[in-house]
RNA sequence: GGAGGGGUGGCAGAGCGGUUGAAUGCGGCGGUCUCGAAAACCGUUUCAGGCCUGAUUGGUCUGACGAGGGUUCGAAUCCCUCCCCCUCCGCCA
């Protein structure tokens, strides 16, 4: 959410940044700007009055004490009492509909973010590998270690079966990043997969991927298409310490996706599917330290493709295809040879203050409770350091050789994976 | 799932319709004392928002005792809904 104070003190420069998403938002700044200042003229008027109503009450509890009855005063307060309540009534609808207009607001994007309307190559790492034979596909490669039949019979389209080796090989990957991000100082954290709305709407999906969501109407419960949610909510409503800043976190879960709307993309395989496991970071940073950590975290990414073999590319999302909480956003695209074409692996954002404010997360400066130091509220920012489905995707395909076994990378074998992955059998 | 008990400031813990943003203790911060420290003593100790000024200071008012409604001239105190925690029983990986 976008701080209230910013649009009021510079609206035209609100309206230019969020110009460049493409939408028609300036329209909602006039609406907001007309909320704002009803909202504002009725709670003086509110608070006026009950200043005044508070100060009579108190002459009235002491005539009272006094056995004195005082019916004049009595009427005369009625009447302010239902005056106060009619203004607190207009106040407390006009900030329902300012904070329903400022709710839809989607973050500013960063000056750096990519103008579009495509996505802006930052750079290239490692070369596609060159097969002097047809290279196969993931689905090909895996055999009966993605099980997508019986996966479809159980559960439906985009579900699958990981069975044998590759078990053992998505083990080896969360393991792997998990004690690294640790020695990076991130806090390895297994969180809730069922959440609220509350840690949808503060994180920024509600409202904006609705569509995206599963959702178990009978208890009230969403469940979160990434940890970030989960992550983000930890600290919901805390004021942090500034010197325990940054505060990063390594979470672990499954994640789903309902892919409304993806019909017919990536049907094949486990490229795109409802249920994949993910380690997701999450930082908690001062807000000028935003910058920096996300280069930090993007840093991280590419190490692990590095160390992964997988060649990739990096890119700066266009503005237009942020999402609403995102103000700037890189993806790493690693490639695949079955598609000939980079695919989008990892992804880092951030979110500035966007969720944090929404969260009502907040900083403060040094210790001391009568220090009188204002708060403000810290900046937030997530990227994948293994989405695992996609990963394995990726290393099969650009490790296969011509007669179908897979080689792995090392660094994996000491964490339980498989040195290489043997040629399928058909599929039981 | 059934039956009870609770949620008050950084923590502990009073208050149970009127001047209580909130006693008391602990902790924290500043100071006195001291070569220094401890102890003792003195002072201090939340957050958000509106308005007026000023424009990194100030003044004033309002709100906040889990959250949201209600009753009342007036609610931390009474009523309702929800959330959370605890205890016992049941169930269970």
């Amino acid at each position: 959410m976008l701080d209230l104070k910013r649009i009021r003190e510079d609206p035209d420069a609100v309206r230019a940044a969020l110009a460049r998403r493409g939408e028609g938002l300036s329209g909602a700044i006039d609406e907001l700007l007309s909320a704002d200042e009803q909202w504002r003229a009725a709670t003086t008027s509110a608070e006026r009055l009950r200043a005044e109503q508070k100060a009579r009450s108190e002459e009235f509890g002491a005539a009272k004490s006094r056995a004195e009855d005082a019916p004049e005063l009595r009427a005369a307060m009625q009447e302010l009492s239902g005056q106060v309540k009619q203004f607190a009534e207009q106040a407390t609808a006009a900030k329902e509909r300012l904070d329903g207009l400022v709710a839809r607001l989607p973050n500013l994007p960063d000056p750096s973010a990519a103008d579009g309307p495509e996505d802006e190559l930052v750079k290239t790492v490692g070369d596609p590998p060159s097969f002097s034979f047809q290279p196969r596909d993931h689905l090909e490669l895996a055999g009966q270690m993605i099980d997508m039949d019986h996966g479809a019979n159980l559960s439906g389209s985009r579900f699958a079966y990981l069975r044998g080796d590759l078990v053992m090989l998505e083990l080896a990957l969360v393991g792997w990043v998990l004690q690294k991000l640790r020695g990076k100082g991130f806090e390895p954290v297994i969180p809730p997969v069922l959440v609220r709305e509350r840690a949808l709407y503060g994180t920024g999906f509600l409202p904006d991927t609705e569509q995206q969501i599963y959702a178990l109407p009978q208890d009230e419960l969403f469940l979160v298409g990434t940890s970030e949610v989960a992550l983000a909510s930890l600290h919901d409503g805390e004021i942090l310490d500034a010197a325990k800043l940054p505060r990063r976190y390594a979470g672990f879960s499954p994640c789903f996706r309902r892919e409304a709307g993806a019909a017919g993309k990536d049907t094949r395989g486990i490229f795109r599917v409802h249920q994949f496991e993910k380690v997701e970071m999450f930082s908690f940073v001062a807000p000028q330290e935003s910058p920096a950590e996300h280069e930090r975290i993007l840093a991280i990414e590419e190490e692990i493709l590095g160390e992964l073999a997988l060649p990739y590319r990096v890119v700066n999302i266009a503005v237009s295809d942020l999402g609403n909480s995102a103000a700037k956003k890189y993806d790493c695209e690693a490639w695949l040879p079955s598609q000939k074409r980079y695919r989008e692996l990892t992804s880092c954002s951030n979110t500035t203050d966007y969720q944090a404010r929404r969260l009502g997360i907040r900083m403060r400066g040094d210790g001391g409770s009568g220090s009188g130091k204002a708060t403000q509220t810290p900046h937030t920012l997530n990227g994948t350091a293994v989405a695992v489905g996609r990963t394995i995707v990726a290393l099969l395909e650009n490790g296969q050789q011509e007669d179908g076994i897979v080689e792995l990378p090392e660094v994996l074998v000491p964490h339980g994976a498989p040195a290489r992955l043997a040629p399928a059998a058909p599929a039981a």
